[in-house]
DNA sequence: TTTATTTTCGTGCACGTGCACGAAAAATTT
DNA sequence: AAATTTTTCGTGCACGTGCACGAAAATAAA
């Protein structure tokens, strides 16, 4: 459409055209006022005419300023849910250094939401040009969110997403659907009068994460089953996940009592936990599905003992984050879509190669 | 590690720290030699001891040069596979618009060599910087990553990879393994005695193209089947994708004779030709194991026809290339890895969404 | 009309690198 | 030693944009 026929439009070439000086120029790009509504017309009338792309290069070589993407992020040990979003949002970062933009991470102790609002406010001295924000606590995260649109920086939501409109992007899995999809890789191809009952493995964990978006995993799951095999019984087992010890003991009264189960499901992160139980009690018709690609989840899945994993790329999400900031602060570029629903992958033993 | 004290280190830094001028330091940070042995011993040591690094943005606006990355694609129709492979390399090339890369396509007739090599020759004349290469004409492929190397110019293969390691990278599925976890997904959960045969659906294509990759897709399956099901029965039937007629005819004598059988697999990415076949003759027990995410394809497989597909998101492995290729050229980096398998993903009526 | 104030705009340098041109130094030939 | 060739190197401009400084023009106040 444009003519391609050479050199590319600078602001010198639109300044001539319009019959100013390419300072004014430089103001109506910017909108940084100071220009009278003739010129002003004039120029923006010159600038489609001639379809003037900004070069991303001397721009950026030009603006010193150094920016920064910050993550705020629960301080995790290896192998956790947050250390794939960490990991993400690192690999991310790599990728950008070289286009001088760096990446900060502020922890928090995921136990005390008072170090969160600590967190929040080093994060915010720290004049970021965009944020990466998991919510935790539900309420301390609108305020950050809040205190970052003030100030007009970009914040991107990952993992899930509170309701709240002003956000840069979002980058999520979509968690109903995936408890429904559980549901189904849990019983596929059983006959509803064979299926003698499921046994949900959760957490108990105290309540302050006001929101917990395993929950709408749950609904999921339930919908399905409700649906499909509407006489199952389900069996909810709360475990401690820091007593592996009492973990496996209660594993083992809870199947002397239900022998006919073979069918358990977990709905966070963390099926790995009955890994000890699994390979002491192996059980070749035993169906384990869960969530999340940790190392510990891999392993359990490639020795036998984890049927599925429904997986949603955790740390792609941070990832997509970083370089969705990233290109908007370089090229000034919104994603395509605000809200962006990760794709769930179905991981068995023979795919999970190249994850 | 280095120094963040303050500012970024320039050529200038290093040229003042080593005695020279920044002249001099350009020529060996670009290996343009006319450099004394003595002054590029203590450039080098200095460059290392700064942790010098190269200002992209700089870099890239003094260079005056336009950037093309090239790609040569069989001239295909809309939802056909190698559409995919072109959506994928379009989408990298609005990526990378803003940083003054250009993409090209040259197309060719995939049922004549001739026009191969044509469109091999003018992707030379357009002196690219990069190439994205699916290898299609085994012997012509090798002759154009000759002239590619020959002149310097980085090649990346993707769908699959010729026995040649002058390539800058590759992106493409585990074939072999593909086929292994088709086998297991079409027969997953079902009694040894109980499966009957299975139908193994093919194409009559003339044999212009030496290298088939889905012959290495077909070896894993067969294998598996070998190993799982040997006494199971394996019968082929051939089909010509241009007489749909032919096809359904073709499906309804053979399920006439193997009434038994309900189990059918394709390999190559064209399973929706049995679509119509399918939605005439409803069986809710059938089930149907595919490749690849053409359009069609997920509407066979949301409509319930299809069972599975599996998929490699053809479409990521060109844009792969395309980011590989230019975060090369812009930053001289690269990939990780040479030789990239993408992930399988198992696709589903009830993960489609979002893929 | 003159002066003060505000609005509008032009000029010029800086950003860090690539590269051409030609000068200086070293090596070779005469 | 002088002249010539080759090697080595320094200088300076260009790339396109951002922004500060101050000048010019327009407007308001005297």
């Amino acid at each position: 459409m444009e003519e391609e026929n050479n050199k590319k439009i600078t602001i010198a070439d639109v300044a001539k055209l319009a019959g100013v000086s390419k300072g004014t120029v430089d103001r109506v790009l910017h909108d940084r006022g100071g220009v009278s509504r003739k010129s002003m017309e004039k120029i923006r009338q010159v600038i489609d005419e001639l379809g003037y792309e900004p070069n991303v290069y001397a721009s950026m070589l030009a603006m010193r300023k150094e920016h920064v993407i910050a993550c705020i992020l629960p301080d995790s040990i290896k192998d956790d849910y947050w250390y794939l979003v960490r990991e993400g949002f690192e690999k991310g970062g790599e990728n950008i250094a070289s286009m001088n933009i760096r990446t900060r991470i502020f922890l928090y102790d995921q136990y005390s939401p008072e170090s969160f609002r600590k967190a929040g406010m080093q994060l915010l001295e720290s004049n970021p040009s965009g944020v990466v924000l998991p919510p935790f606590f539900k309420n301390d995260t609108y305020t950050l969110a809040n205190a970052l649109s003030l100030r007009g920086i970009p914040y991107v939501y990952v993992d899930s997403k509170l309701e709240d409109d002003g956000h840069f992007a979002y980058y999520g899995m979509p968690m109903y659907k995936s408890g429904y999809l559980c549901a189904r890789l849990l019983t596929l191809r059983v006959p509803q009068k064979q299926l003698k009952g499921v046994l949900v493995v959760r957490i108990i964990r105290d309540k302050m994460r006001q929101s917990d978006p395993t929950l709408n995993r749950r609904s999921g799951f339930l919908d399905y089953m409700a649906e499909y095999y509407p006489s199952c019984g389900i069996h909810n087992l709360f475990i401690d996940p820091q007593a592996p010890k009492d973990t496996e003991r209660q594993l083992n009264t809870f199947f002397k009592a239900h022998p006919g189960i073979r069918h358990i499901v977990m709905f966070n992160s963390r099926v790995h936990l009955l890994s000890d139980y699994l390979s002491r009690n192996p059980d070749p018709d035993r169906v384990v599905v869960g969530f999340d690609n940790l190392e510990k989840n891999i392993s359990a899945l490639s020795s036998g003992l984890v049927s599925v994993l429904i997986c949603q790329h955790t740390d792609l999400q941070s990832y997509n984050a970083v370089m969705a900031l990233s290109d908007y602060i370089i090229k000034h570029k919104r994603p395509e879509r605000k809200d962006n629903f990760m794709h769930m992958d179905i991981l068995t033993s023979l795919n999970i190669d190249n994850y």
